[in-house]
DNA sequence: TATTGTTATACTCTATAACTATA
DNA sequence: TATAGTTATAGAGTATAACAATA
């Protein structure tokens, strides 16, 4: 039986033209670049972005920290678990109220963050190099009216 | 104790610039302003976009269908189900190939995909009503080169 | 041997409820 | 009473392995 590649592709309607759809596809081509960035070092994105706040913000507890990474608290425990476990990141019990922590990276934790800060930078100039002059600010205008307008309502 | 609202916001570095972020966020307010419109009329995304292609290519068997929406063959089964089960699709086994079986809209299915294709095009209309002349163009065009970019080499 | 449809399963991401110990 | 951290759990989306019936 001729495999099913040689028959005609079926109509699909307005689906190809969906904004949406360029949208995702785009969203998912990039994701894909950065991630492979973050796998050669060892890192899923929610650890990376983890390592990259808390490089800036020595101490910070896992609530602010959950509420800038727009993650819900709840899932950030098995992240910092993880990042503990590997000696990247240290939850020091504070003082003056027992119930926080405030997350430090370790040596090992920062040296890794600032990997990860150099391979964001590498990942944008990329994208942004196939966009040409200009082509990074025209679509981050774009897509902001296009957010707008998507929520109006 | 006031609320952590009041302290000043942690420094995010290069993550709020990342191109990634922007994408992010238009694709989200698009996919649930579409999928407002879905839910007002009772179906999920995939069970949407399944009842277009089968509007217009009556009779097509599952492998194609999963291939034309990018989906695993194995998950379109439970999708498949949700719709027989509220009869607006129709699994008809084929004598000719007795393993497959061609997929066919019942009337309420096409009614429905009739609808859904109405929502698609208010949706469209209203995401390109924000970006204003051309700027769906253009934006499909950046998203398309920022597409190449990302998956190069 | 390959293909169609299917079940079972697992992993990621995200979400809610409820507990503990502190404040 | 509210907050910080945690556990358990559940949903949606997506992935692989393996099976039965059929070609």
């Amino acid at each position: 039986m001729i495999a099913s590649g040689s028959l005609p592709a079926p109509d699909l309607g307005p689906l190809p033209d969906l904004l949406d759809l360029a949208l995702k596809r785009g969203l998912r081509a990039a994701e894909q670049e950065l991630l492979r960035r973050y796998e050669a070092l060892g890192v899923r994105p929610a650890e990376a972005s983890a390592l990259i706040v808390l490089a800036r913000n020595e101490g910070l507890p896992a609530v602010r920290l959950a509420a800038a990474l727009g993650m819900k608290q709840t899932n950030l425990v098995a992240v910092l678990d993880g990042l503990e476990r590997r000696g990247l990141v240290e939850r020091r019990r504070l003082e003056r109220d027992r119930r926080a922590a405030a997350l430090c990276l370790t040596e090992a934790g920062a040296t890794l963050a600032g990997r990860l800060e150099a391979e964001i930078e590498a990942h944008e100039a990329k994208l942004a190099g196939g966009l040409g002059p200009d082509g990074r600010y025209r679509l981050a205008g774009l897509l902001h009216r296009l957010t707008e307008a998507a929520a109006a309502e």
